[in-house]
DNA sequence: TCATTTTTTTAGCCTAGACTTATTTTATAT
DNA sequence: ATATAAAATAAGTCTAGGCTAAAAAAATGA
């Protein structure tokens, strides 16, 4: 006698969680410990949220053995990603952002806006595949390009690659690759990659060159240039 | 030793009593029934967040006698209101709302958004002086135009009237009045403003005729159109 | 003025989602 | 194999913000 779908909307801490599995949990199933790092709370709420993530349908938990997505629970990670990134590409395009801040605030929005209003924003954004550093944003029936891009520290001298995306996860090094047009799209030939302090050596469309750290040089992936699309 | 202001935001429910009684608030202080009416709580929730909006300084409250808004609770009510309207004025405008749908979303972005991205939506639109249908946009400090408007029920035949604006408690008087292009900054010649049953007979710059009944009439707000601005 | 109705408040309870502290389980390293 | 360290869970507490039911105050109208 009643509503069996279209229930309840998560509320936004249980979105929080189910994004956080989802994005460490490529590999199997999201530890309590991991979860807590990454959201900031204690590992004891964490295990009290699995369990409830559980009853909700949208994690399978095992105690002490930490839980893994439901396809309910991808489903819902999805859309919440799609909001993401949409919401990103739309304050660092249209809004002036800068990467410094859009992060804060796309998560806070992302939970505020309805299925609606993404569908609207993608409409304006005109329906864009990635968002500006890269990342593939899922469509709205939840599919998600793979992605097969490696990190720069892992390239092979000589090989041509082109820029897939850069981590978001350190915002002054976002500024600092953009300033050098280190972007998405860019096309770079490896000139080294040195064993001893894993500094790579590249040269960018333009001819110019650029030596990245350990840290940057892992932030910025790639995908191999096929040797010629004739 | 510490944060004696800049301390935390308000919680969005802390925002949604601030705006209630602001808007219900011009003539003195707001009952708890009419709060509870308008937010759809019970009475009893109304009398426990009257105090709680005292301790933080929110609003002056006396027991069985209401609750009205300090300095800091009007500021912070201008602040959501001048949010809620450029979040509309965009919603509108850019993503293709309808009137029917703008304001459930905008109520929700209203608390979830920055005052950084309040900003930056401003600088997007062009610093918009009033929504779409109407209503002046508070500036950022605080500041409203005051509304001298009075409903077109109340015109005189024989006068100019400018619609100012146009209310939005009713989305499909809205969609109505909009099809007929009344919308604010038309203006009309008033015909007739007939005793009997209240129907509002007009002209517009067109030379069309409308005749409008009670309820559609008082949801039109005009100004005299002074004589002549030589 | 006094009885009745309406409004408001009080008291007590509930849920989500945090927290801390203590205990138990699993993993690691001798 | 066992001692220790790390991780996870259990138990109990807290806050915000709702709720209902009952009591009290104010407003209304005969």
């Amino acid at each position: 006698m009643s509503n069996f779908f279209l229930d309840r909307p998560f509320s936004s801490s249980v979105g929080d969680y189910v994004k956080a599995i989802w994005d460490l949990g490529g590999t199997g199933a999201a530890s309590t410990k991991e979860v807590s790092d990454r959201l900031l709370v204690s590992p004891a709420s964490v295990s009290n949220m699995f369990v409830r993530l559980q009853e909700m349908g949208l994690v399978e938990y095992e105690r002490y053995r930490g839980a893994s997505l439901t396809d309910l629970g991808r489903i819902e990670a999805l859309r919440l990603v799609r909001r993401h990134r949409l919401i990103e590409t739309f304050l660092l395009q249209h809004l002036g952002y800068s990467w410094q801040e859009v992060h804060e605030e796309a998560e806070r929005l992302e939970h505020a806006v309805s299925d609606g209003f993404t569908e609207r924003l993608a409409e304006f954004l005109g329906h864009p595949g990635h968002d500006p550093h890269g990342d593939p944003i899922p469509t709205a029936e939840g599919a998600l390009e793979p992605d097969d891009s490696f990190s720069l520290s892992d390239a092979q001298a000589g090989n041509r690659v082109r820029i897939y995306k850069v981590s978001d996860e350190d915002a002054s090094m976002l500024d600092y690759l953009a300033a050098h047009n280190l972007v998405p799209g860019r096309v770079l030939e490896v000139r080294e990659v040195r064993k001893f302090d894993a500094v790579v050596t590249v040269r960018d469309e333009d001819g110019e060159s650029h030596s990245l750290g350990e840290s940057l040089a892992s932030s910025v992936f790639v995908r191999s240039v096929r040797p010629s699309p004739v």
